[in-house]
DNA sequence: AAGGGGATCAACCGCAATCCC
DNA sequence: GGGGATTGCGGTTGATCCCCT
């Protein structure tokens, strides 16, 4: 283990790719695919470790890739979902197509923390306005950004993420609310952009052989669906025609049969 | 006009999982 | 089955840009 032999190689490029070195990556992989970074690196005669061709090849020369600002309903989307995920940067970044994990990290760090920041001062500013007691206690108060505590230990890959069933599912009647497809964000739902409306729980590593993160995510999600159901639902009442019903602690509908449902991430897209 | 400081983002680093001989 | 090689990931760095004084 340790540190990849190929990045302590003497004799190798560093720093800015340059043009010709982009389209030698490019051309090769056009021909030749994807993967095998080492070898492509060897037989192109790129002075780069294989790493360093994958990173450029992901992170800037793939043809599918999407440049400029986010829009609103990304921006959205990329805070609803590290609420769920965290620091799970290559997840979100499947969840966003042409964005890769590298540019949401960086558009996070720079521009999210701050606004989060921003708003946390306001709010608290604005608390203390109203009231005469000492900001002491607020204080102790995490931030929106930092009220979603992530536990979470060195990335890897077989690991995910659990939202630990802390709270029993409510006795409470069979609710309804209709879901659309993914690809059809709801502008009502870019307005929702109140991060302390969701109570995220706390997230933690665990074996995903051992776990199905949707069943977890579904039965969290659906007593915050329950618990806010007179003022949020609304946000989830999309103009769909697929019926969700969440009943006796699980979600029931045409969209959620099947064995292989609650293996997939994607269905994460039809609560956000 | 210059330069100082903050913001941005591409690229690197180190760790851990997986692959493969 | 063991161990080195490879790949993938998140954290961090540093070069460059831009704005303000």
């Amino acid at each position: 283990m340790g540190r990849c032999p190929c990045c302590s190689k003497e004799g190798l490029n560093k720093g800015a790719w340059t043009a010709q070195e982009d389209k030698i990556l490019t051309d090769y992989i056009k021909t030749h695919g994807e993967g095998k970074w080492r070898t492509l690196s060897q037989s192109t005669g790129l002075k780069r470790c294989g790493k360093s061709c994958r990173l450029r090849w992901l992170n800037y020369l793939r043809p599918d890739i999407k440049r400029g600002n986010f829009s609103d309903q990304e921006e959205d989307l990329i805070i609803r979902l590290h609420k769920l995920l965290g620091n799970r940067w290559s997840l979100i970044a499947g969840r966003l197509p042409g964005r890769t994990d590298n540019e949401i990290k960086n558009y996070w760090n720079t521009y999210l923390v701050k606004k989060f920041q921003e708003s946390s001062a306001k709010n608290q500013r604005a608390k203390s306005m109203r009231s005469e007691e000492p900001v002491l206690e607020e204080k102790a108060k995490p931030s929106p950004a930092e009220e979603f505590i992530v536990v979470r230990t060195k990335a890897s890959r077989r690991t995910g993420l659990v939202a630990p069933p802390a709270r029993a599912a409510p006795e409470a009647p069979t609710t309804e609310l209709t879901t659309e497809p993914m690809g059809n964000y709801n502008e009502s739902m870019a307005n929702d952009t109140e991060p302390t409306s969701f109570k995220a729980p706390i997230l933690m590593d665990f074996d995903m052989e051992d776990f199905s993160i949707d069943n977890e995510i579904l039965k969290s999600y659906g007593e915050f669906l329950l618990q806010n159901k007179d003022d949020e639902i609304d946000t989830l009442s999309l103009s769909s025609q697929k019926t969700l019903s969440f009943d006796s602690g699980e979600w029931v509908g045409e969209e959620f049969e099947g064995e292989h449902f609650s293996q997939d991430l994607y269905s994460l897209g039809y609560f956000l």
